[in-house]
DNA sequence: CCTACCGATCGGTAGG
DNA sequence: CCTACCGATCGGTAGG
């Protein structure tokens, strides 16, 4: 009696099933990933796939775990070694340029899509989203409170500010490098960083003096 | 005998088809704008509907042309009485915000939402997304150039990253209306807007002469 | 503008 | 993991 399929074969199954879907959710975001068509590139039955997760929106909600694991890989896992504050900002943040650079999930910043595809609607995906991206700002935040207090940033930097710039930064080269093929925006993007995130360089006293005389200065 | 639908009463059937298209496409996509869910929502049939434009993919171009129609009403034709250069900018950027802020498009900036849905595709609708983003950059180029020959804006502004700086301030408030519901974005996207294009004031020649001290200035 | 269809595909289930 | 199926919906057509 030939064995079945091993417990830990099922379980490498699944993970290449994720990895097509969150491929696939990238380009055509994740209404796009149906479940005849997951099973058609995986050449596997559609009841096959859906053996592993039950329901079209528990395979999102995986889908979705898989890419943010993808992302902490390719971004806060490689700056991971990087001190606290402004150090580790600039260095995120290029890896954050880098990752859209480099084209790591081929239709662009995939939670970018998801977002864009759900932020009109309601429902666990919705919230799963958002709840990741409500995380990944948190961190942003408390190495930007760090910076301040180390005196890497301006005392008078607003927080939420910052990571409202930081985020058009990013949208930005997302926007630039999928519509219009850019290849220009990701040094736009580092150029805009450059100023979002001064480098503490020698002439940072200089750049410190002339800051506050900023009308809309702050950061 | 009673006379048929008279065709300008036709034309009104057509508009009123392609405006709730329009509300439909941003918050569900262009692809989440089925014939059937328009028929329903019409109380129309499918077929009355596709009578009109023959096929889904017209439909979803006239859509677009629609969108693009409500856009220049909400935003360029409202600054359109504003001199050029910088006075337009500041104008018709503060449109662009309350355009979002007011939530023209009930889910959000119809073509960020269109654009990051076709973005990794190909075909005559990303075509014609493409095509209005960069009519509308052309429009700011021209006015960010009048700028910096009156003086308005320094001499070494760079025009393009200048343009990428707000889209990003754009896609930034639309993320945040879209996603987290912030109340507190359109002042964040003004405030960056402030900084991006100063206000041509009695304070003007101070912040001149401070702009070029800076290692990353430039507009 | 309608009814009445078409083949294809959707998510999902039964039973093995 | 499969085959075989379900009702619902998709874009679109024929004919009026």
């Amino acid at each position: 009696m030939s064995p079945r399929k091993s417990a830990v074969e099922t379980r490498r199954t699944r993970q290449r099933i994720l990895d097509r879907g969150v491929a696939i959710a990238s380009v055509d975001g994740l209404e796009g990933l149906t479940i005849g068509r997951l099973a058609a590139e995986m050449e596997m039955s559609k009841a096959g796939i859906l053996g592993h997760f039950g329901t079209k929106e528990t395979l999102q909600l995986a889908v979705i775990d898989t890419a943010a694991e993808l992302f902490t890989r390719e971004v806060p896992a490689r700056v991971r070694a990087t001190g606290r504050g402004l150090p580790y900002l600039r260095a995120a943040c290029e890896a954050w340029v880098s990752y859209l650079e480099r084209g790591v999930f081929p239709g662009g910043c995939f939670f970018t899509s998801v977002a864009a595809e759900f932020d009109g609607r309601g429902g666990p995906i919705r919230d799963a989203v958002a709840a990741l991206q409500t995380q990944w700002q948190r961190n942003l935040t408390l190495h930007i409170r760090h910076a301040v207090v180390s005196g890497d940033l301006s005392a008078d930097t607003d927080v939420e500010q910052l990571i409202y710039e930081l985020t058009g930064v990013i949208l930005s080269l997302n926007h630039f490098l999928q519509l219009n093929h850019d290849a220009t925006a990701p040094a736009r993007a580092r150029r805009a960083l450059q100023r979002l995130l001064p480098a503490p360089s020698a002439e940072l006293s200089t750049a410190r003096s002339i800051r506050p005389q900023f009308s809309n200065g702050g950061y």
